[in-house]
RNA sequence: GGCCACGUGGCGGAGUGGUUACGCGCCGGUCUGCAAAACCGUUUACCCCGGUUCAAUUCCGGGCGUGGCCU
């Protein structure tokens, strides 16, 4: 069972209750509560939820580290041939919509590429330029340079590293997948879908819950490990806002201004990946959610 | 009551006698190992009426509204 939907929807408490029911493992597919520093500002389930269904993959990594979407798909493996050895159904639960993709049509065979390499074509990026890095694409890998916006430093710099660390372009690995993890056929995708208004003002509501119960703490401890800004885990919603406030550049209602306004331009990016890059998912309002995944579960019932 | 200033798209804010600044928001989209990231696109604008003019959001007159000062 693969349940999506915003941030601020609904998924986690649907997963725990489902898992509940039915006797299943709620995996997580969410990047950032990964992060074991980022408890209170990613929402991750309690430790009373962890105790009620088993749980996994929620702050199994340090904010130190740069997570991915390969490392999560081998974890998440992992943990469905352990919930598949323990005879529970696994329920994959969060928003990362890059996490579903490569979980239900695959990855590429890309070796890692060295820490080194990384570090250098960031440091060409910086003193050079995106434009730059373009240039130089168009002549190693056409394809990739032509599909790419000229200022999408991102994804450029990953094909430039993908060369420099294995001498093949970046379209050419595309071209040999690795089989899926998982056979979408086999499994039902869901997303829930909150009326906007609705989920503008969960996503209002929810963030001031979260500094009401330490989200400022969270920040602060975080902050004072004086880690890379530029690790993924110092980019969670919230937590470049709220660590500027404690340098006092804003004020607190500030910065949670800024923090709801990145949700909810997340939540609709959110939305337009699930709509577009996951055919055969059921899209669904919040309330209606459990029933509707109850009825496909039991195809005699209606 | 008098004087002055101003009325531009959801908001902020330029500007021009003829070719729709721009920013933000909203909305839409792209996406194969940092994805809560990175990037792209779009958006019923010139308060009302009359005049001048080939042409008015732009000039003139009147009205209405807003703000400031004075009585």
């Amino acid at each position: 069972m693969l349940i999506a939907g915003p941030t601020a929807s609904g998924k986690s408490a649907l997963a725990l209750d489902l898992a509940a029911r039915i006797g299943g493992v709620v995996i997580n597919a969410d990047s950032m509560q990964v992060y074991r520093d980022l408890r209170i500002i990613t929402a991750r389930p309690t430790p009373e939820d962890e105790a009620r269904v088993p749980h996994a993959l929620y702050g199994h990594v340090d904010a130190a580290e740069n997570y991915s979407v390969g490392r999560w798909c081998s974890d998440a493996a992992e943990a469905m041939n352990e919930s598949r050895v323990r005879g529970l159904v696994p329920i994959i639960t969060g928003g990362t919509g890059l996490y579903y993709k490569a979980l239900t049509q695959g990855l590429s065979a890309i070796p890692p590429v060295s820490a080194d390499i990384r570090a250098a074509t960031r440091a060409r990026l910086a003193a050079e330029g995106v434009e730059a890095l373009h240039a130089e694409l168009a002549s190693i890998d056409p394809p990739a340079a032509a599909r790419l916006m000229p200022r999408d430093a991102t994804r450029i710099t990953r094909a430039i590293e993908v060369f420099a660390a294995t001498g093949r372009p970046l379209t050419d690995w595309h071209r040999e997948g690795l089989r899926p993890l998982l056979d979408p056929q086999r499994a039902i995708g869901l997303f829930l879908m909150p009326d906007r208004a609705v989920l503008y003002a969960r996503i209002a509501a929810r963030f001031d819950a979260m500094l009401e119960a330490g989200a400022l703490d969270e920040v602060a401890a975080l902050d004072a490990r004086r880690l890379d800004p530029a690790l993924p885990a110092m980019k969670a919603h919230g937590v470049p806002w709220l660590r500027r406030h404690l340098a006092g550049d804003l004020s607190l209602e500030e910065a949670a201004e800024e923090a709801m306004r990145d949700t909810r331009r997340y939540t609709k990016r959110q939305l337009t990946w699930f709509r577009n890059q996951m055919p055969g998912w059921d899209f669904v309002a919040p309330e209606a959610a459990r029933d509707h995944i109850l009825g496909r579960l039991t195809p005699g019932a209606t």
